[in-house]
DNA sequence: TAAGATTGAGTACTCAATCTTG
DNA sequence: CAAGATTGAGTACTCAATCTTA
């Protein structure tokens, strides 16, 4: 006799959930950090991290490289301009377009967090051991891969305009 | 001659910053469905998760089935009610508390989105192959382990109240 | 006083205009 | 009309009261 087809769905089995359980607690231990020291939002401090790391760039190449949809590097950088991290200089040859770069208290602020940060995720590897390290690594090769592929296919476009 | 203490830090190197891009890729991907069928929101889905696996609950054992905050618990709760998805029958014992139960409807829309769910998995589950799979499970479980520790010394008390 | 659950205030988010320049 | 960037409206979130019952 064949039950019927009922479904078997455990919601703390599915792979989904378990992933963005698991990276909410990541970064929300990560956050704490950044929000009690300077009452940074999550998009600030990746606006920062893009600026310390690459220099004088836009917005629109902050966006790439943070994940971040415009709208929130807009409020993002807007946020970092009135604490004196940044400043704008004008491209002359479009005008559309601003450059971005760090002032020396932002670039400071981004030395002090950048080591906060490798401190974190130093905690974290030491939790997770070597294995483990190179076992997400991996799994996080995959997902990127296939992330890239399906944008390319213009699955996501439109979320990232 | 040492180089002055320069910090290297790169965002996409990142492990927290990694994580989640790749569960909110997962993730963007899978509300994509339930959004566009139901026009539900996660938190809703989540619950409904739990009820149709779990059945006639209350609101806390929700949240701690989805990993939700109560007050998300309750206006998603709110959602499914609103719906005629589910109903709150007084407990006599303890009347601080409701249980909660799908209706008819609210067990069909269940089983319906379980399976789209069981098969947005399987689609994940053949783009990372089996090893692929294996090692992001690992990673998860020894996350998982370290987050409950953790919880229980008292780190992340304050926000599950 | 505490526990289960809800509500309100303020903040941040998403999506669709909008503004400016090319 | 397209591209870089910003703004506004509506929605959802977080955190701190609040309400009710134990």
């Amino acid at each position: 006799m064949l039950a019927d087809k009922e479904t078997k769905f455990d919601l703390e089995e599915f792979l989904p959930y378990r992933i963005n359980r698991a990276a909410e607690w990541i970064s929300l231990n990560f956050a704490k950090e950044y929000k009690s020291r300077y009452d940074m939002t999550r998009p600030e401090w990746r606006a920062l991290a893009a600026l310390g790391s690459l220099g004088r760039i836009t917005a629109t190449e902050i966006g790439v490289h943070s994940g971040m949809h415009k709208t929130k590097v807009s409020r993002a950088v807007k946020g970092l301009e009135d604490r004196r991290w940044l400043t704008r200089t004008q491209n002359g040859d479009d005008r559309r377009m601003e450059y971005l770069e760090l002032t020396s208290t932002g670039k400071a602020s981004y030395r002090e967090l950048a080591k906060v940060a490798l401190s974190y995720e130093a905690r974290l590897v030491s939790l997770l051991g070597a294995q483990g390290v190179d076992n997400l690594k991996r799994a996080l090769n995959a997902i990127e891969a296939a992330a890239r592929s399906s944008t390319a296919n213009r699955d996501l476009k439109r979320r990232f305009d």
